[in-house]
DNA sequence: TTGAAAACTTAACCGGGGGTAAAATCGTGA
DNA sequence: TCACGATTTTACCCCCGGTTAAGTTTTCAA
């Protein structure tokens, strides 16, 4: 029963409380108390329209809020935020593949155009890219009933030296970032080695595709995730995701 | 001057003032004096919220309201307007040339589409789809500068016995129509000839791409909009649709 | 331990967009 | 010409989602 009405919920609130959702989604990882100064700060609204906003997700059973202490999901409310994540992450998908935008300009876009997808032009999105299982910067897409596939990957940062595997995600929306490492083809899918770490947190060289050596500062390779070889390929304590 | 803020206007307005603009060019082809009861039902909304949103609408130079006359559009609102019909159906043709979904199907997605879609976006499902002229039923999409292609052609009801011509436009929404009309082949672009027309409004007898014989009763042949072989490729007075 | 700063919530207000009930106006037939 | 019915507008109400200003509560450092 608490099945059945899952896509009830979703269909039944705003595309505001949706945003809402997704975000707190996003910084709690779907299971962390999070502060509601925060998510007034990411999405760029007052800390009151976040209190007030939270009140009604309560009302709704959507979240828990402990005041002073912070707001958690409740599963339907895990649930409300996955389907909006997929929507989300099924557009940058949709305007990358098929509409050829740039992957570094997709996230605004894909913001609204997520306010104009239906159920049924969801499906249709979805069955045209073949059921894609990533956004372009390689973070899952949530599953139809609001299930998100885990992933077993890690920043490139705490990698050990002559580790070989896979770029796994892109954690950044910086335009420049994104365009810079695009350039250089360090796209989730890429095959990756370290072959060298600078001291105190320096520079890192790898190797990439087995062809071109890369030389990348601390700051882009925080953005890099991947997926070394020989680890198990699911379960992760990192599965939210920072971005989309 | 006047010319270089109309995509600011459009830009500033809401999703609803564009619903109300399109709908009064609709009903009023961008220059008649259109009723606030009658916006009121096409949109079914109450009269009370028409008149408020005229009210906002004229505020911003949009609309010209004599009370208890009429409403009607200024240039700046017909522009508007327009380039909201032009997304509309822009979104309606993606979803069948793209999107696969039935012709018959598309307007009530197209509305909610239309939300979603931003200039960017706009720009590139336009150059996608080759710069379509036309939405699935017909209807032209007016240009990126708010105006509407004008097409000279009329209902088959009106068009003489023996006469020959193109399918131009199917002015209906309703789905059970639009799916019969598409699987008879009865769509804009097919080569018709009237053969015979029933007395009273009687049934037409058509043939259709020199092929398929047809008959149509009259309810449905008003739906059906043609160009006639010889009559000049422009310039109507039905321009504006009345549909999407 | 306590008091100031930071974090968080409440209160009060605004505009957009929807509704109903009642008043105003228009047009027309007697 | 005038009164009645239909159309249209005004007056008030609702909720949503945003704001700033003014409290609370918590935390942390002296």
């Amino acid at each position: 029963m608490s099945q059945s009405n899952i896509p009830a919920t979703f269909d039944e609130i705003s595309d505001a409380m949706r945003d809402y959702l997704a975000e707190i989604y996003r910084i709690g990882r779907g299971q962390l108390w999070v502060s509601t100064t925060l998510i007034a700060e990411q999405l760029a609204v007052s800390s009151p329209a976040t209190v007030r906003m939270v009140r009604r997700l309560q009302e709704r059973g959507l979240v828990e809020h402990l005041p002073y202490k912070g707001v958690r999901l409740t599963p339907d409310g895990a649930t409300a935020a996955l389907l909006a994540i997929r929507r989300h992450r099924l557009a940058e998908r949709f305007l990358v593949d098929v509409l050829h935008f740039g992957w570094h300009e997709v996230h605004h876009e894909a913001e609204v155009m997520q306010r104009g997808i239906t159920a049924a032009i969801e499906d249709h999105m979805d069955a045209l890219m073949g059921f894609p299982t990533t956004c372009p910067h390689g973070d899952p897409i949530p599953s139809k009933t609001g299930t998100m596939p885990l992933l077993n990957d890690r920043p490139l940062t705490v990698v050990p030296k002559d580790t070989a595997g896979t770029i796994s995600r892109v954690k950044t929306r910086e335009p420049e970032k994104l365009q810079y490492l695009a350039a250089a083809g360090i796209i989730p899918g890429a095959r990756f080695a370290l072959k060298n770490r600078g001291p105190f947190n320096g520079p890192l060289r790898i190797l990439l595709n087995e062809r071109d050596e890369h030389i990348i500062g601390s700051e882009l390779a925080a953005a890099i995730w991947v997926a070394c070889d020989g680890d198990p390929s699911a379960k992760s304590e990192f599965s939210g995701g920072e971005d989309d």
